[in-house]
DNA sequence: CTATTATATTACTACATAGTAAAGTGTCAA
DNA sequence: TTGACACTTTACTATGTAGTAATATAATAG
């Protein structure tokens, strides 16, 4: 289901920009015909990841906060070990430069198990 | 890439208990033929994601850290205001009791924006 | 060298599904 | 009611690719 690029876009458009009717979605897919923007919706519907409110002739769609928290909290489970070091670097994109000093210690402490091996990129 | 469950899975593994040679993994797979697993794992190597050392007949495999990194973060990036609350969760789970006082100071505090919304599930 | 174990490669098949076109449903406006 | 707009459904096609079987390579044992 997440596996679709579309789809996924999908979700980040709904993520960047909140809430979008079908149309709004289409625009952004120049290469493809509304129908099939309709479909994936239709499919994340069914999944759950999203959820549609009538506005009109208008279908308003916006993600579905819940579902995306039991998609994402197994992952985040098993790759803790990982993603510790891509919060590192979305901390520094995030804050400017606010408070440089403590940064090792406000990091998310949630894996206590050491194995932090540096990523030798 | 990510999309196929099967190679989802030998990341699991390879998460879960470190490096493995192509008859370990394939013994998770009792549906599969050993030649399938290698497959996966030319293709997930080659999208550098685990990395082959050879130990005498066998290829040990193991997950690449810098590449789980790189393509974790632009969606943590994305879904960041999603997976705070799948963070909580795994946190309830992996801290058995202890200091349950100041929760949510320690929480990690990338995101500055609030939006906050409840899960209402 | 031969046999055996451990992976890799190749050629092939079967199946899933993304995308399309066209028709269908629902809503509003005049 | 008629027409236009917004979306959905259906039937179809084409393409990608997961998995297999068979063969090939590589390393150790005897």
């Amino acid at each position: 289901m997440l596996a679709d690029p579309t789809r996924r876009r999908i979700l980040d458009l709904l993520a960047e920009r909140g809430p979008l009717n079908v149309t709004g979605l289409s625009a952004e897919f120049p290469n493809l015909v509304p129908s099939g923007i309709s479909k994936h919706l239709m499919g994340l519907r069914s999944a759950g990841l999203v959820q549609a409110s009538r506005d009109g002739r208008q279908q308003i769609y916006s993600l579905e906060a819940a579902a995306m928290n039991a998609a994402l909290a197994p992952w985040l489970r098993k790759y803790d070990r990982f993603w510790h070091h891509a919060l590192e670097q979305v901390r520094h994109l995030a804050e400017d430069e606010a408070e440089e000093g403590r940064t090792t210690g406000t990091a998310c402490t949630l894996a206590r198990g050491g194995s932090d091996q540096p990523t030798q990129q």
